[in-house]
DNA sequence: TGCCAGGCCGGGT
DNA sequence: ACCCGGCATGGC
């Protein structure tokens, strides 16, 4: 079976097992971007934290996020990690924002898919998967979002190769499905559910992994479990 | 008690 | 063009 044909039937199992993940888990587009960037190799659990630390103080916009000093923001920010790093990510963010479209969400996303991403990529702190998330999850643009758990899953299956790069899985991926933007939603947040339960780091393979019997030919694409 | 979690940057080869 | 150390809290 072709690579591209094993990514698809993928999807359809994970959806049959998991149902709609309904993925970003936010509020606004605005606290999609900024979840966005205080997930970085972090645990949800704490960003939630943190989140609620800035709606608590009022923070949770792009004016008042410009306003408020770098010390109290990392404080806000201290359970989700790297809270001095991620201060200073933040601030770059909203400072794009502010300086080039007038503190407006709606003005950054009213480029074209291209442009905005890579006006997004240019801010000192976001790289390829913060600025994919913002695309896809707040911008509702078709772009695929890659993560650890992507890489591990293809990775796993025979699907992708060790050393693949983010932009060959990107591409792997784009090129395997429609150009969809609920089914990148959904796809990307289904890797996450299903690596979290079967695919742990530090084992080298999934023994029994039960997506496994739905990548041969022939076989139902309906789960077990 | 280490290892891991929805990365990314900057300096060095 | 890669490679690596650093960044940090919380759960298991």
């Amino acid at each position: 079976m072709q690579t591209g044909e094993k990514i698809r039937r993928f999807y359809e199992a994970l959806l049959a097992a998991y149902g709609p993940q309904g993925w970003w888990p936010a509020d606004t587009p605005f606290e999609v971007a900024v979840g966005a960037v205080l997930t970085q190799n972090t645990a949800w659990r704490n960003v939630e934290r943190a989140i609620a630390n800035l709606r608590r103080e009022g923070l949770l916009s792009p004016e008042a996020l410009a306003r408020v000093d770098a010390e109290r923001l990392a404080a806000c920010l201290r359970p989700a990690g790297y809270f001095r790093i991620k201060a200073g990510r933040l601030k770059n963010f909203i400072r794009l924002l502010t300086e080039r479209f007038g503190g407006r969400l709606e003005d950054l996303f009213a480029l074209s898919t291209s442009e905005l991403r890579e006006t997004i990529l240019g801010v000192s702190g976001i790289g390829p998967e913060t600025a994919d998330s913002i695309v896809l999850y707040a911008a509702h643009r078709p772009v695929f979002v890659v993560d650890t758990y992507t890489a591990r899953v293809l990775h796993r299956h025979g699907l992708a190769e060790q050393d693949a790069t983010y932009a060959d899985l990107q591409e792997l991926m784009q090129s395997s499905l429609p150009d969809d933007v609920e089914v990148f939603q959904e796809y990307h947040a289904l890797l996450v559910a299903v690596a979290k339960r079967h695919c742990k780091k530090r084992r080298p393979v999934c023994p029994g992994c039960p997506l496994e019997p739905f990548l041969e030919e022939g076989q139902p694409v309906t789960p077990m479990w």
